[in-house]
DNA sequence: GTCGTTTATGTTAGTCACTAACATTTACGC
DNA sequence: GCGTAAATGTTAGTGACTAACATAAACGAC
């Protein structure tokens, strides 16, 4: 039975269009179950919770050991730059029209760009214990993965309120500014 | 009549505590409200929402004018970065035990660290049109402003789990992992 | 096909964070 | 004391959930 897959399919396709058309806040669970024909309850079967319809990125070990591959001699800001960015590279996240819409659902409504965050609490918290393991204090840990992973938000949420340009290429330019020099090269 | 002001500090007193026996989520409004000996109604006509009573900061508009006050012809993250290390200098927050309980209790639960997050949003968003309005582009101005105000909260919640040391020297050390050059010193 | 067992959904009732409207008490100026 | 306004109470309702129990639909074994 794999009728359960195509019913979530269709919740989720009704509930960002409505999300779209009057705003994730005014759109109540119930009117999304019932634009599909389902009672309330059948949707929070298939989603634990509203936001997860919009927010379901799952954890990804990729980012936590790209960093953990960098040379150990570079500063801490910088294996986890390098490292995000080797992940990225490695595999690069759909850059659709439907992604689009889901970030700038996220964008536009401040409920779940918190959310958002707290939604790679998990990331950042596998990320720490990677550079904790490697003997960087804890504190220099923490500040280096939620710069690094607050630049990356920014930079995605930019993309999807624009309408130009790929992710890759904010995803890019955001960690690049991250390695800007204090002053101007070097003497 | 200042018995509001009162009563307001005894449902803030009361909701820290319960918050620290058990815990964020495990209390209701109603029950700190009957701490007080007060009806639910009451709590909310002092804090429009339960996070408020922890979460209460209030925009700071020192930030974005001392970044406002930066050379500019230093890179974005380092203008924000100088700026914010200023503006903490200008007035630091207090650094009492009460803080750091309140500190404690967020960095425990999720939900307030994502509220947290949300709440600078007004923050992050005055430092983004300074910025713009010095010519920088809008994506490196939401990035830097996103890697700074992170690794403060870094710096603020590693603060308040840990037991010594004052905020200002990890605010000190937050921003100055972000000035790290990219590989060893210069040559 | 029928039967029985999953699987998907429905129903009802309840909790908790709020909000709105209206009633009541309490404090304070006079 | 008396009137007014501030502070609080009460009731009713909404919306995101959760739990318990009931039904319907699908699928395999026979």
């Amino acid at each position: 039975m794999i009728k359960k897959q195509l019913t979530k399919q269709k919740l989720q396709a009704a509930a960002l269009r409505l999300f779209q058309e009057q705003g994730y806040e005014a759109t109540t669970a119930e009117q999304i179950a019932a634009e599909c024909g389902l009672s309330t309850m059948t949707f929070f079967r298939h989603f634990p919770s509203k936001d997860k319809v919009v927010l379901d990125d799952p954890y990804d070990p990729m980012m936590s050991s790209a960093i953990a591959a960098q040379r150990r001699n570079l500063p801490v800001l910088e294996r986890v730059r390098r490292g995000l960015l080797a992940a990225w590279i490695a595999l690069p996240e759909p850059d659709n029209d439907d992604q689009r819409a889901r970030v700038r659902i996220i964008a536009r409504t401040p409920e779940l760009r918190a959310k958002a965050w707290e939604n790679n609490a998990v990331t950042r918290a596998a990320i720490v214990d990677v550079l904790v393991s490697q003997d960087v204090d804890r504190l220099s840990a923490e500040v280096a993965a939620a710069a690094c992973l607050g630049a990356l938000e920014a930079a995605l949420l930019d993309w999807g309120v624009s309408s130009e340009g790929t992710l890759g290429e904010r995803i890019a330019m955001a960690l690049a500014l991250l390695a800007q020099k204090a002053e101007a090269p070097c003497a």
